[in-house]
DNA sequence: CTGAAAGCGCTTACAG
DNA sequence: CTGAAAGCGCTTACAG
């Protein structure tokens, strides 16, 4: 810096505001600057930078439990990129950290922000249980951080979608498609998000006059000798259904499996739909319907709604929430 | 960090000196100042540290070209989580950056060293006609990394599998199961990784007195249609197979597609086999022999071996390869 | 083994 | 609008 500063016949203050893009500077002696910079091919010393301005550009994006699975999972996939582009358009970099306990979590996030390695973070994949303990730490601590997922019990900056309504959505559209027995296959994780999930699905079926039944809500693994368990299980109790929504793409798979191993046709004897999008819906036969919720728009709101609370943290007590729309996407598991 | 040393009665560099682990300490001493930086819930200034020792204790894991394709890949997700446990145990942070250009990723990887934000990086997906001008800039500006993935025509430290050898086993495994006529599909990516592949498959071929004819080579995006079509095309041109060996994982769900919507029966008239394992493989019906890389340990072996450059640059002339062993994992879509 | 001091490369009130 | 100076929170030769 001194070198450049030298080179412009300027000081290193003035060469720290042409930077910094702070402090009002002639146009010719900002233009001298940019130059030697150019020349010299000077690059700023990131860690002098935070030191003094105690701000890292840096923000981390978070996956709590079984990383492996989650990571896996194209949804996170496609959060992650769009983060990744939206962080980029703003300068910013993107840490990343696979956590196995909430505790670790909890620990390593204060631990990160007070070095002041980062500004703050994206929280995704949280469980019910863990929330109270992760979000209230943060909150305590001041760590700004947006949470992709909701919570009903804690206040937080949150992107998510609506869970109710996208689920009672697609439970509407099998209702009219003409499915009139509807299974429901949920992981028995404690999230909020299966949760909401449930009450749209029921709410839809209340509404359309079809009784609703707990026992076709099905609690399962999404590992296929599960799914396959469950729906025998089902069958056993005498339990007979024309259509399963899935919660996790992935064990559309293994229902698809099922019927074509019982003999029955989907779409026609059984239609399928599955939450989130993946890309091996499309290519296996009957292809699978989703709910598309569009993870790399979530990843780059998330992104913007941290900046937000970075740069004005007197905003966070605001605790601004995005709900963004999700569509489905037709294929052949769903009677036209 | 002054406080703590007042608290402990000893001078800042004390302290710094227990933090660092470096200087011989008395025991006592030692503890002392542990108490209180415990007491005072102390936390280093991580840029500080970083801008007086030079390091960041970051690496950046990259992923370079169509990152939202690839990164879905659970292949890259695994060396993600591989690479994130293994950076934890040494207290390291990681970065995650994408590009869409290779120019993008020079620059930036360049920049990201420079300004002392990240120790070194871990490259991934390149392709062929990338690789000079990447690898070329890294190493003429002096910064350490490590590839996935080898490099016939440049000297690197790499972690790899052996894809001729992986190759050359997947079709010997194929040819000893009594498949005689076995089609080689491959995306037309410019890449040593698929060079290799085609080798590694002509030499089992050639070995076992079949003959090897350049038109059971199929070169094909992974999008669905573009597998089917390929495949149309060989049956067109007169090519009968009786085995399918897909470079990526996803299409082999396109390949299983187009044999049960031709009435071929699987594996009976047609074996399957691809390399990477995914989530999915053993939930489609068949489900799916592969060859599994082992990506996990190839992200964890990747870190160390960046670790060893970053701690001793002069080494980093040795150019270290290290090859890792992959195995076949047998599903149904192969005879018994 | 330990302390005082200089230095890492920036930013930012404070004067002018 | 700009410069001199202090300061950010560490590390590390240099003495002792």
């Amino acid at each position: 810096m001194k070198d450049v500063a030298r080179a412009a016949g300027v000081s290193p203050a003035t060469v720290s505001r042409v930077l910094t893009n702070k402090a009002n500077t002639t146009a010719e002696i900002k233009n001298k600057v940019l130059n030697a910079m150019e020349e010299m091919k000077y690059v700023p010393n990131i860690n002098a930078q935070s030191l003094s301005s105690n701000r890292s550009r840096t923000i981390c994006f978070t996956i709590a439990r079984n990383p492996k699975e989650i990571l896996g999972n194209s949804f996170f996939s496609d959060v992650l990129c769009g983060i990744s582009d939206a962080a980029k358009l703003e300068d910013y970099n993107l840490q990343f950290a696979l956590f196995h306990t909430i505790e670790e979590q909890v620990e390593k996030c204060v631990k990160l922000f007070k070095q002041k390695q980062v500004d703050g973070f994206i929280l995704t994949s949280i469980r019910s249980s863990d929330k109270d303990l992760l979000l209230k730490s943060m909150q305590e601590k001041k760590v700004p951080f947006v949470m992709i997922g909701s919570s009903l019990t804690h206040r937080a900056s949150s992107i998510h979608n609506d869970n109710v309504r996208d689920s009672y959505m697609a439970t509407k559209y099998l209702i009219d498609k003409g499915y009139k027995q509807i299974l429901l296959l949920t992981p028995p994780l404690k999230q909020d998000v299966v949760y909401d999930r449930i009450h749209g699905y029921q709410r839809a079926i209340e509404e359309s006059g079809l009784k609703s039944t707990p026992e076709y809500i099905l609690y399962c693994n999404d590992e296929e000798e599960d799914v396959i368990r469950a729906l025998d299980q089902a069958k056993m109790d005498g339990i007979s259904f024309d259509s399963v929504i899935t919660m996790e793409s992935i064990m559309s798979l293994s229902a698809l499996k099922y019927c074509q191993s019982r003999g029955m046709k989907v779409p026609e004897d059984v239609g399928i739909l599955c939450f989130n999008n993946a890309p091996y819906l499309d290519k296996v036969s009957p292809s699978i319907s989703c709910v598309d919720l569009n993870p790399t728009l979530l990843g780059a709101e998330a992104f913007k709604l941290l900046l937000d609370l970075i740069d004005q943290p007197s905003k966070s007590l605001v605790n601004k929430s995005i709900t963004l729309p999700s569509r489905i996407i037709e294929r052949q598991s769903i009677v036209t």
